[in-house]
DNA sequence: TACTTAATTTCGGAG
DNA sequence: CTCCGAAGTTAAGTA
């Protein structure tokens, strides 16, 4: 890993062009040749970048300039840092990282769902997890009190494009005799968020809509499984 | 910008759970509060961050260790950085970014179809850019030569949600009685590029694809005003 | 390897 | 300010 603190110029060219005027910014390199350019602000994501595999050559431009050209192993995407001083040029040797532990995530809501189905709506129990289709699995397929078919899409943020996706499952569910015998299967949308335009489009399919408290139902749990460290 | 490289250990609570074992890392105390937590690999994404606004606090924990305590402004997310040993510490006076410019994004696709909307299908002339409807606006509202309204939807990448998107659209467009008068609303699905599944769906719904060539496009233009530097 | 889906997505623009 | 859609999305899991 070096990192170079250097007021530059950079040149993008690939999937898209881009263009960065003089200024003084971070560059990282990484051991497997990728670069980041990062400025002191905005979020996590550098102003410029090169993602590996791919190649560092430090060069001169046209007119004797430091440059560094930085190439991609299959595409044709360059990068090209044209470096006007270097105000700070270390390395260091990290080793390679254990990796991040995640807890949380969208598989840990569908774990604690399944277990209690019931909060989503009254008397529902659980048929199957990852019901599967011919389109792929339903998170969960259910039936409530009177005996007829639920299906749960859950996701973390509900968007509009979960609930076509919930919609498309619906449409298949539907041709199934052996599901509909008691009447149509029904569809509940659950989310820990749901965003105003997709329970719109919910409500106009019929599909209701399930806000989900993460937290909640960690705690009507013993708790213990589903902590990962 | 402050550039740490040190070995430590990483606890995020927030949105999720999260946690880093001992290693060495770089860190970027960015002058906004924000903090990234980069290994010697991966891409421009960190294993572990802390978003603006938000305040780095340097203490110690329980057993006396230096441990860095990152707090959101609004949000209840934290990270803590227990430090086990500093192998880097200096800071930088960046300044302000200019920030980035951008060229060959969809909205340059976009401009570029409509100048030319008989590369889509023979005999197609445009309407209008970003007709609007109830649920948002149509890329473009075009008329064939048989003076048949015809709806594009322009994605840089054709995926599944882009198919819905303009199915969406047409569903609208075709109980409009002054578009339908000569026949129903035809839909072309344009993109750079066109995932199986999406054009899988896109015929099923009878929704033709066109394969985009920005490259020819912008050659068939002056290539002047596209240009932004 | 290719494809699909989630993400502490981030980022920009419009209402 | 929120809401919505694009992104050089990236990254992880699966067929």
């Amino acid at each position: 890993m070096r990192l170079v603190v250097a007021r530059c110029q950079v040149d993008y060219a690939g999937r898209l062009t881009a263009h960065l005027p003089l200024a003084t910014r971070v560059l990282m390199l990484k051991s497997d040749g990728s670069v980041l350019i990062h400025s002191d602000g905005g979020s996590y994501k550098p102003l410029n970048w090169m993602s590996p595999p791919c190649t560092v050559k430090e060069g001169v431009d046209e007119d004797g300039r430091p440059e560094w050209v930085v190439t991609a192993g299959k595409t044709d995407d360059t990068l090209r840092i044209l470096i006007d001083e270097v105000l700070h040029d270390t390395s260091h040797d990290l080793g390679v990282d254990p990796g991040l532990q995640k807890d949380g995530v969208e598989k840990h809501l569908q774990e604690l769902l399944a277990e209690h189905p019931a909060t989503l709506a009254d008397g529902l129990t659980l048929v199957r997890r990852e019901y599967m289709t011919a389109i792929g699995p339903v998170d969960l397929m259910c039936r409530d009190a009177d005996g007829l078919s639920v299906a749960v899409e859950i996701k973390r943020r509900g968007e509009i494009d979960g609930v076509e996706q919930l919609t498309r499952y619906l449409d298949l569910l539907n041709r199934d005799p052996a599901l509909t015998r008691k009447g149509a299967v029904r569809g509940i949308f659950a989310a820990q968020e749901i965003k105003p335009q997709a329970r719109v489009l919910a409500t106009d399919r019929g599909i209701a809509c399930a806000l989900v408290d993460y937290d909640a139902l960690r705690g009507m749990d013993d708790g213990a499984e589903h902590r990962l460290f």
